[in-house]
This record gives C-alpha cells, sequence and structure tokens, in this order.
DNA sequence: CGGACAAGCTGA
DNA sequence: CAGCTTGTCCGG
C-alpha cells in the first residue's frame, strides 16, 4: 500500500508523520494534496509532501489518512516553501498556507487559456523579458499595463501588486482585451486550473499558475510586498527564486527600484525628459533657513498653497503609527502594541489602541503595570486646528483609525493613511520630512522615496499642475534631489556605498531575534561559520555573509517550547 | 500545538 | 491522600 509523508498544519509543529493511503484514495492523494489525519487523538489538517518516502516506518505502525480534504500546492511550490523556510528561519507551515487554497477546492477547474495571440505593448519590458528578466523603471504616473501585456505575450504570467485593489482593476482590465484572469486567492481553483494571467497582492507570489513563462512585480519598491508579522517574507524575493528555479522570466517595475531589485538584474529606464513629464513638481522648502525661534511645521511656502482654494491640498505629518507617541510616565517605556510591536495611541475610550493591527488593551504600561501616560508628541487633531486657521477653509483629519472614505474637503491633514484615504488631490505637502527620511532604519531612504512616489500618483504629473512640497532640513539629501530632478537613480549610488561598507542587504544578512525565549534559543544554536550573534538594547542581532547560511543558522537551534520568540529575517521596520 | 500523564503543592 | 496546578513529553 501506497504511504504518504504528511506535514501537519499545526501551529509550532514543523514534524512530518507517515500515513497509509487507502485504496479509494490511490488516485487523490499526490505531493501538495491536503488531507486530514489523526495525530495524537486528534484530528488535524495537513499536507502530502511525498509518496512512498525510502525511509517510511513499517506499514503495521501506520494509520491511515482520514480523508482528502482537496487540492493544494503544486510540488515546485512545496519545494520553494522548503527554500523560503531557510531564507526567513520560519516553519514550512507558513508558506505552505500561504500557497494553500482559503477553501476546500475538492477538483482543479478545466484550463481556461484564450487562443488569442497578445500584443506584446511595452517594447522596453518586451526586451527586458527576452533577455530573461531585469528591473523597469517607469515615472510615478505611467500605466504599468503594457508591460503585463509584454509578459503575456510570452504565456501563463503571475501578476503580483501591492494591493488587492489594484489587483482587481488591473483584472478587470485585462479580461476586457480578452484574457482569462484569475484573482487570488478567491479564484484559486480557476489558477490552478490554467489560465493566461494570475493577479493578486503580495500572497500571488505563491499562487498556482501551470506552466508559468513570466511574472511581474509592479511597484516593487512598495513595502506592502513584504509580510510585516514575522515570517518577514518579500513577494519581490519568493518570485526571484519562484523563476530562477523553472526557467520563468521576471519584470520588476517601479518608479523607484530598490537596492535589492538592482542588485538582481539588468536596469531599463526611459529618456530622461519622458521620466521627468511622469513626475510633479518638487518644491524643497528649506526649514534650516528659518528663524530657530519661530520654526513651526506651518510655513509660509505651506501657507501660499493652503490659502489657494483652487488647489486642494493634503498635509502629511508623520508615518503611520506614530501620530502620536505616549510613553509611561512611572518607567518611560514607550507604549507599543503587544501583537505588533507599533506604537500606540489613546482612542476615545481611552483605551490603547494600535492603528497598525487594530489591537485594543486596556491603558497599562507593559513594563511596570501604571496607568498614567506622558503625550511625547503633540498628534494632528492640533495640527487640523491651526492649518484650518491658516487655510482660512475647513480642514479635514484623516487617519488610519478615522473613516475609510473621508468627507469632501479642501484641505486635508493627517498621517501616511491619509496618502491611502484620499483619492486626488493638487499638492501634497509633507510638514516634517525628516521624520522618515532620517528614521533610525537602513532603508529610511527608500521608504522615504516611497513617499514621495505615492504622493506624485496623488497629485499628478507635473503637465497637470501637481505640485508635492518637501519641508526639511536636509534639502540636499540624496532622496529629495532625485525626486527634485525626477531621477530616483541619483540616490542609489550614495546607497549602495553605504550598505557596502556597513554589510547591509543586499551586500549582507541579517535577522533580529527578540522575545522571552531568545536567550535560551540563542545559546542553542550551533556556532557557523561566517554567522555572528550580538545582543543589542532590546534583542539580539544575527549577521552572515549569505540569507541562507543565516537561515540555516538560526533554523538549526532550537526554539524555546511556548516561550514566545520572534525571529524577524530583515523586517521592515 | 495541545492532550496525557507525572510530579509537586495544599488543606483536612 | 484526594484534588488541583504546573511542567514535560510526544505524536505516524
Amino acid at each position: 500500500m501506497t504511504v504518504a509523508r504528511v506535514l501537519p498544519n499545526v501551529t509550532g509543529l514543523d514534524k512530518q508523520f507517515d500515513y497509509l493511503v487507502p485504496e479509494a484514495m490511490a488516485d487523490s492523494a499526490r505531493p501538495g494534496t491536503m488531507v486530514r489525519v489523526e495525530l495524537h487523538g486528534r484530528r488535524v489538517a495537513g499536507w502530502i509532501l511525498e509518496l512512498d518516502p525510502s525511509d517510511a516506518l513499517s506499514e503495521s505502525e501506520l494509520k491511515p489518512i482520514a480523508r482528502i480534504t482537496g487540492c493544494g500546492p503544486a510540488p515546485d511550490l512545496l519545494a520553494l516553501a522548503d527554500w523560503a523556510a531557510v531564507r526567513w528561519a520560519a516553519r514550512r507551515r507558513h508558506f505552505l498556507v500561504a500557497a494553500s487554497p482559503h477553501r476546500a477546492i475538492p477538483a482543479l477547474a478545466d484550463l481556461r487559456r484564450t487562443a488569442t495571440t497578445v500584443e506584446p505593448r511595452s517594447p522596453a519590458s518586451t526586451s527586458l523579458l527576452a533577455a530573461g528578466g531585469g528591473v523597469l523603471r517607469l515615472p510615478p504616473s505611467s500605466d504599468p499595463m503594457p508591460s503585463v501585456l509584454s509578459a503575456v505575450a510570452f504565456g501563463p504570467t503571475l501578476v503580483v501588486l501591492p494591493s488587492i485593489d489594484g489587483a482587481m482593476l488591473l483584472a478587470a482590465r485585462l479580461r476586457r482585451s480578452g484574457l482569462s484572469v484569475a484573482v487570488v486567492p478567491n479564484d484559486w481553483a480557476a489558477a490552478a486550473g490554467g489560465v493566461d494571467v494570475v493577479v493578486g497582492s503580495r500572497g500571488a507570489a505563491w499562487a498556482p499558475c501551470p506552466g508559468l513563462a513570466a511574472a511581474v512585480v509592479i511597484d516593487e519598491h512598495d513595502e506592502a510586498l513584504q509580510e510585516e508579522g514575522s515570517p518577514t517574507w518579500h513577494a519581490r524575493d519568493v518570485l526571484i527564486e519562484r523563476c530562477r528555479r523553472i526557467g520563468a522570466r521576471l519584470l520588476l517595475v517601479s518608479p523607484a527600484p530598490t537596492l535589492t531589485a538592482l542588485e538582481w538584474g539588468p536596469l531599463t529606464r526611459p529618456p530622461h525628459d519622458r521620466e521627468r513629464a511622469g513626475w510633479p513638481i518638487i518644491d524643497v522648502i528649506d526649514r534650516s533657513e528659518e528663524e530657530p525661534w519661530k520654526r513651526s511645521l506651518v510655513t509660509s511656502e505651506l501657507i501660499r498653497h493652503l490659502r489657494d482654494h483652487e488647489r486642494t491640498v493634503v498635509c502629511i505629518s508623520n508615518t503611520t503609527g506614530r501620530a502620536r507617541l505616549l510613553a509611561c510616565r512611572q518607567c518611560r517605556e514607550l507604549a507599543r502594541c503587544e501583537r505588533c510591536d507599533a506604537a500606540v495611541v489613546l482612542d476615545d475610550a481611552g483605551q490603547l489602541a494600535c492603528l497598525r493591527c487594530q489591537m485594543l488593551r486596556p491603558k497599562v504600561c507593559l513594563r511596570c503595570g501604571a496607568g498614567k501616560f506622558a503625550n511625547l508628541r503633540p498628534g494632528v487633531t492640533r495640527l487640523r486646528e491651526e492649518l484650518e486657521a491658516a487655510a482660512n477653509r475647513p480642514a479635514v483629519l484623516v487617519t488610519g483609525a478615522g473613516p475609510e472614505h473621508p468627507r469632501e474637503a479642501g484641505v486635508y491633514v493627517g498621517t501616511e493613511a491619509a496618502l491611502h484615504r484620499v483619492d486626488r488631490a493638487d499638492t501634497v505637502a509633507f510638514l516634517d520630512f525628516d521624520r522618515e527620511l532620517l528614521a533610525p532604519r537602513y532603508r529610511a531612504g527608500e521608504q522615504a522615496m516611497a513617499l514621495l512616489v505615492r504622493a506624485a500618483r496623488l497629485v499628478g504629473p507635473r503637465g497637470r499642475g501637481g505640485r508635492v512640497l518637501v519641508q526639511t532640513f536636509v534639502p540636499h539629501h540624496d532622496v529629495i534631489q532625485a525626486a527634485l530632478l525626477s531621477d530616483p537613480g541619483r540616490m542609489i549610488d550614495g546607497e549602495r556605498e553605504r550598505r557596502r561598507m556597513l554589510a547591509l542587504p543586499p551586500y549582507g544578512a541579517f535577522a533580529e531575534i527578540s522575545g522571552a525565549g531568545s536567550d535560551q534559543y540563542v545559546s542553542s544554536i550551533p556556532s557557523a561559520e561566517g554567522v555572528v550573534i550580538v545582543r543589542g538594547d532590546e534583542q539580539y542581532i544575527a549577521r552572515a555573509d549569505h540569507w541562507m547560511a543565516l537561515g540555516g543558522a538560526l533554523n538549526a537551534g532550537v526554539r524555546p517550547p511556548g516561550a514566545r520568540l520572534r525571529i524577524a529575517v530583515d523586517p521592515p521596520r
């Protein structure tokens, strides 16, 4: 009788077990198939990893598979999950969940490839793809659709975008041009059956796509392509490896490609005048010129824009989760979310609320249990009043905690969330851009550039009068100059130099290890060539020359059972 | 992970 | 020593 090696879908258990495949199930039991099995007296879900492994236990010791649930990831994705488990020092289960349908799929859908041959629409994309793939730099106000069509001309294509909304929009346009399209995770069965294009957000990097010939990542610079929680996998890196393994072509499209992308493949960019036309006008306001005693976020330049009642102005005061910063009055500990570590704010009901993951908890310090907090940074509420007075017209507050669609106004004031929640504007003003630009994170420059890209999309190109105001004390910073001159390449040389010197990604690998069990866990990691672990203030930092060496060493450690342990490989924040 | 079972603690 | 908590082990 056939034996199946099964990985149970149980958190914290990365161990496989052998089961018998009853005759009746023999046809549908294949590597990747999702099953239910008896484990320690309980029925649990799991995946078949392989059939008839050479070192299987003898049949008399085995229980039968209880039930076949449905289709699961194809064998190449099982192997990719093994790779990802080392790359991000995580358990396979997490990636197999990402590669599996959300609902049981008893049988695959029929093949739905259209006979129409697709006309490639972007010569630059076509020639990059023909050579195996690469990075395409396109200014903020340009349409990625032609690049996608260029990819589709090579065969079945997978497209990953930062947001599911963007994915649905693209899918609708592709359908209109006569192609069969599956949007994952919803159309998982159709995607697995075979369509022309599979589209989705970051999870789509794990989507089924039989005969995958080309993949496209839209807005490669966007942080939404990386998982926030642990494991911190990145859709771009998953697709680079997935395409490499099967020889599929890969195109990374972005107005400001990351250093990681540029180190991976060749860059193609449009002639400078075309790139410039796709960016708005950037107004740099040098705050260091002001008299120190009257330094204010509301500069005279900004007031001029606010008083021009023809223009819709969006004012951004700082980034998500940092709207206000609270610290315990007793022990000075910053108030953070116990689940995702973002800064928390005090909501109207007097509870601490996380703006990132919506978690709520009572107003109590996690470290010392005191209940009084000091406000380290005044919130945007106060700023709104100030700007409304300066603008002489109503100003609406837009924050992550507020409504999805703020009411119509001429002036919006808010956190980074405002860049996502306002549809169109004439001016976006970053009141304190340095907070982002000079943040103590090695990717601060790229993250600041990503904000400028988002703002540029909101106001449109310079030909339509789009303007982005940037208030800063460092007007000659590479990032600001790059946006000012519509040439994102200008920030790369400095960035490359710095990261090489400090052996930061992509020139080195690192991970943060934190949580209650980290002392015990770190001491259990066997020493490995080229892997160094040092103790920082609040966490351990593990470093190595390469990701796989780092992940291999980290996975050789023993995770203390039950203890909360967080391993974040190249965390986003 | 979560059930099983063993060892440890408490109070009558 | 019953009845309960806490900890460790292990699954096919």
